[in-house]
Parts: structure tokens; sequence; C-alpha cells
RNA sequence: GGCCCAGUGGCGCAGUUGGUUAGCGCGUCGCCCUGUCACGGCGAAGGUCGCGGGUUCGAGUCCCGUCUGGGUCGCCA
């Protein structure tokens, strides 16, 4: 149908007779002399249309028309060339046209000039993947998938596909659901992730396995975040944690060398994750810019200032923003508040080193004196304080020094900034709606293996004990995680124990993996990486929509499709979602918001 | 679920203190144009101002509710 692909014409094309087909992306009508950009997935091509009938007809082309085009190849005029476009120095001088297909009237213009609202483009997303912008995105992320493959093939990995149809398992977020037919009454569950699939792979032998895996979670959205998302998903059997590690940086490093031209250095640093939430009061750091917190809860261990008798106090500077105006102070507090805070305490410390502020004066003189020194605050810097639960005070905290950083340019975009953090604790504590503490959960997951230090006696302290879990952190964004397992089954039933799990519990939601588990499995870890986050950095976008071919708006809904759609009556009936399941024989009732 | 922002011809936006016929750019349609490349010129069509209610002599503008979209906190191991 066509010769050449019309975005690779160049100068020594010149007198080949050509056929081209794509699109109509622009026409410049000047009567006797018609100009058509001639765009396909390769870039465009100028067309000339002289002769008088030719001219008639390509006069009658309208925008995004497809056309078919044959003609001879040409240096442009001297003095016409356009040194912006690759295939500036040629035209073809058109001897024919065919129309392939008509396009109707456009509901955006295709054109890389307008900004054109978010959800007119989705409506017609076929349209704007046209553009260049979006194309681009799509073929990166195609390239990003290319590079994954062939490290991980390079390495042994074996690709495997895991059902999307599966069953129901406690991991956190909220299920989607889907009707079984066959079983009136009873459900799939998309999986949230291929977590058990893996698993269960490791003890099948498989060793080393990989998969572009797309995963589900019923929770709301974001701009980083899609009810249906993608991971590369890796596990690897008779590993250490530094295996993995190592693996992870490998198919990093390929990423950005292939796709941003950027040289990670190797080996990535690690952070624990107590250190990375006490100097930046997050478990993921944004090491492009420096500021870090300061712990005060010693410095104001005999302090007569209610707010700063706390089991946690910490600072964070502002360089320069001493001068901030009295209602830009005022936003901080609200900006705290809508963060769960009641405020934001702050100190200035002016040219002459005096602070002010309305917290300075219910310092004490000993206080006021030493505190400039201890944060490391500049005269003309503001100091802001948290205090309460150090979880709490110390998020406050790093949410703030990402805010401070943002407002005073410290942030320097063209950076990357890579970091492990490590040594995750395996518990938190579960809190009820009044803040009573009524057990423990995975931080991870349930099938996270305890270091070594911990293996033997997680349970004596459960809120200290670490994991062998780690996260891969890239400017701030949780780029990939991962663990090494559990494979003793004494051990994974002491986790669950913890947990709250009975026996029967337990055997009702992973019966299936403790069954497997009997049989020898090897010890395993993998990781998995966000893989529409890592494309939207590695593309430069803002949102994940602009590197999901058919995203989905913030409610769940595909403006394109339409969907989630209703059903008729006669699909509700057929698929059993009014059914009542048969009591099961063997099982427990199934429990409610697993 | 909470909070913030937005919704005005196909697209992007303006619309003053509530006051005449709701403007602008792009696009669309017609005509003209032989060197443009985000071509240019002339002309035309195209609007229940998201939806519902209220205040008012009068609402795009003010108030209440609601829907949709975006952001954010909760949530998302």
């Amino acid at each position: 149908m066509r010769t050449h692909p019309a975005g690779t014409l160049r100068a020594d094309h010149a007198g080949q007779t050509v056929t081209l087909a794509g699109w109509v992306a622009r026409r410049r009508d000047h009567g006797g002399v018609i100009f058509i950009d001639l765009r396909d997935s390769s870039g465009s091509a100028q067309v000339v249309f002289r002769e008088g009938e030719m001219a008639e007809r390509a006069h009658r082309l309208r925008s995004e028309f497809v056309v078919q085009v044959t003609g001879e190849v040409a240096r442009r005029p001297a003095g016409n060339e356009n040194p912006e476009l690759a295939t500036g120095e040629i035209e073809v001088l058109a001897t024919d046209l065919t129309v392939l297909s008509e396009s109707a009237p456009l509901p955006f213009p295709i054109d890389d000039h307008t900004e054109v609202g978010e959800e007119i483009r989705l409506k017609h997303r076929y349209l704007d993947l046209r553009r260049t912008g979006p194309a681009a995105a799509l073929r990166m992320r195609s390239e990003a998938n290319r590079i994954a493959r062939t490290v991980l093939h390079e390495r042994d990995f074996v690709e495997v596909e895991t059902p999307t149809l599966t069953r129901s398992t406690p991991e956190g977020a909220r299920d989607f659901l889907v009707p079984a037919r066959l079983r009136p009454g009873s459900w799939y569950a998309l999986p949230q992730s291929p977590q058990l699939f893996k698993q269960l792979l490791m003890v099948a032998g498989t060793e080393r396995y990989y998969q572009i895996a797309r995963c589900y979670r019923d929770e709301d959205f974001r701009a980083d975040r899609q009810p249906e998302f993608t991971q590369l998903d890796i596990e690897m059997s008779f590993v250490s944690q530094d295996d993995v590690i190592e693996l992870g940086e490998a198919v990093t490093a390929a990423l950005w060398r292939e796709l941003a031209g950027y040289e990670i250095p190797l080996p990535i640093p690690r952070m624990t994750y107590a250190e990375a939430m006490a100097r930046y009061g997050s478990d993921k750091p944004d090491l492009r810019f420096g500021i870090e917190l300061t712990e005060l809860t010693e410095y104001f261990s005999a302090t007569s200032f209610r707010v700063f008798q706390a089991d946690y106090v910490g600072a964070v500077v502002m360089p320069g923003g001493a001068s901030q105006p009295r209602r830009q102070f005022d936003a901080w507090q609200e900006w705290a508040r809508q963060r769960g805070a009641r405020g934001l305490a702050y100190v200035t410390v002016g040219e002459d080193g005096t602070l002010g502020g309305p917290v300075a004066k219910n310092l004490s003189d000993v206080e006021r004196d030493g505190l400039a020194k201890a944060v490391g605050a500049d005269p003309g810097d503001a100091i802001f304080f948290a205090a309460g639960h150090p979880s709490d005070a110390r998020a406050l905290l790093g949410a703030a020094r990402g805010e401070i950083a943002r407002r005073v340019g410290l942030v320097d975009e063209s950076a990357w900034s890579f970091v492990w953090i490590v040594d995750a604790p395996m518990f938190e504590r579960v809190r009820d709606d009044k803040g009573e503490e009524i057990g423990w959960t995975a931080v991870h997951h349930p099938f996270t293996s305890p270091n070594e230090d911990w293996l033997d006696r997680f349970e004596e302290a459960p809120d200290q004990a670490l994991a062998y879990a780690y996260d891969i952190v890239a400017n701030g964004n949780e780029i990939g995680g991962g663990s090494i397992r559990i494979h003793r089954s004494d051990v994974q039933q002491r986790v669950f124990a913890l947990l709250g799990m009975d026996e029967a519990e337990q055997q009702e939601k992973f019966g299936f993996l403790l069954d497997a588990f009997q049989y020898g499995p090897p010890p395993h870890g993998g990781i998995a990486f966000g893989w529409d986050r890592i494309c939207m950095l590695l593309s430069g976008a803002e949102s994940l929509r602009d590197v999901i071919a058919f995203p989905k708006t913030g409610g769940g809904f595909d403006p394109l499709t339409q969907a989630p759609a209703p059903i008729t009556a006669a699909q509700r009936k057929e698929a059993g979602v009014d059914a009542t399941p048969p009591k099961p024989k063997d099982q427990a009732e199934p429990p409610a918001g697993s």
C-alpha cells in the first residue's frame, strides 16, 4: 500500500517515485498550489498538488482524511526548506491521490500546539493518541517492556502468565469481584497482585519468574493511581535480599540508561527505614534536595511549653522563610490542618538572630538561645515544628520538607536520585476508631520474612521487628518494592498467629498456599515494580493517565467506553449476582471485609 | 468520606458592582489565493452559560442543593 513511511524521507530519496499512506495533518491551500502534511506513525512529509485536476481534488481534502499519495520525491526549491522538520528538505510532488477514508470534523484539534482538556481527550483517546506526545508515550512504554524483558531473559527468567480470575484474598485493598455463572452466588476476585501465584511458581521449581502483570485494586484513585495498573512482577528462588536488590538495580539501570539517557551510579545507596523516617519523615524520601528533620525531643525535655511536652518534637528549616508575610504562615497552618494536624508551630529567625513568631514567647531564654544552632537555621530562616506521636509528627515534617523544597525552588527537576529503603518494620499497630490498639497488621504482607535478627523472636517486640523488605525510591516516588518471603511453615504460622489469625482462618484464607508449602518450598523472594509510575517518570508525564493507552477517570469511569454500565435483568440473573451460595461443607463462613 | 478548584458555541478561554443583543482566539462551512509549513484574505453558521431550586424588577454573575472532571487528605500491605 505504501513504499515508504512518510517520516523517513530525506534528500537522498530525491528523484524516487514513492507511495505514501496516512492522515491529512494539515492542508495549506493556495488555490493554484496546495500543500498537505501527510502524517503516519513515522512522522510526516509535505505533499504538493499542483496540476489542475490534482489541485482540484486536493482542495476537497479535510483534516484527518486518510489518503494514499503517489509522487516523486523532490528537493524543495531553494529557500523553501524547513529545518524544523526531519523531512524539511524534501517534498512529494503528487501525481496520484486516493482517498481511503474521510473524517468528520474533529472534536478537538490534533495539534501539538493546542491545549485540550483531559476529559475530551480521553473520550476520543484514539484521536488523542494521534498526537505526537501521547503517541510517543505509548511507544516509550513499549520500549520499557522490551528493555525489562531483555534484562530478565539474559538472566534466565521465565515469563509466566497468572490468572486474572482468582480468589479473593486479604491483601489490604478492596477486591474487584466477578460473579461466577457456573457457581451462582460465588465470586471470583481480580488479583491485587500475582503475589500468591508467584510464590506457588517458586514451589513449582520455576526459580526465576517474571510477568508484566495487570493488578486491580478497588480503592479511590489519584493522579498516580488507577483501579487497574501494571507491575513488573519478579520472584526468585535461592536468593538473599542482596541478590534481589542487585537484579532490581540491573533492571532500573537499563531502563534509565536507554530511556532517560541517565547512568545510575551503582550500587544504589541504601538507607534503613528508621533512618529515612528520622531524617526525612518519609519512607520514600526525595533526595534531590537536602533539608533534613531535626529531632528536638531531648532539647525540649524540660520545656514548659505544653505543645512541646510530647513523645516526639521535631523541626524542619525553611531557608529564607522568615520573610514570609503573616498570611503565608497562616496558609501553612491551613496546609497542616488539611493533613489532619492541629497546626504547624513556627519560629522565625531574624536577621539579627532574634526569634519571632507566636511560639517564641513560650520558650525559655535557654531554649531560644540554642534553637537556631540546634536545628541549623541561619538568620532569615523559618523553623517549623511538629510534636506528638513520632510517626504522625515526622510524617507532617516530611511533607513540610517537600513543600518547602518546592516553594523555595530547591528541587532540581532534571536530577535523578535513587535510594533503597531497607530494614522495613514487619508490623504496625492496628487501631480502632477510638485510637485503641487492638492488634497488629503486616506492613508489607504476611509472607514477608523477618530478618535474621528477628526470625526467632519477633513476637517479643513486634513494633521493632525488622523484615527483609526493601523499596526502591526515585525522586521521592516508590517505584518498586519487595521482600524475602517466609518459606518455613513454623515461621509463617507464628506470623499468622501474631496477626490474630487462628488455624481455621489461616486455612480458609491461605489454605492452598500453606498446602503447597508442605512440599519443599525453596527460600525465595522478589520485587514488583510499579510499571505505570516508572513509565510516568521516564516520560516526564504529570499523570499515570498519560502513559496508559486507555485510562480511567478518578471515578473509575472510562470516558471512551462509558464503562462501568448497568446490566440487563437477564444478565443479572444469569450471572447469579443475587444467588445465595450453597453452605460450604468444609469451610468457614467467609469473613466480611477481608 | 472530608477539603480545595473548575464547568460559558466543536476546542481553549474572557465576561467588571447583578443591568442593553454573552465576547475573543482556534476550528467548522463557503468564496478567493502558485511556495506555504500553526499560510493568508473576505464572509457565514454555531450558545437551554453542567443540572435543579432560591433571592431579585432583572442572574453566566449572588445563595442552597446536585452531577461531572481535576487536585488533595483519609484509604491504597
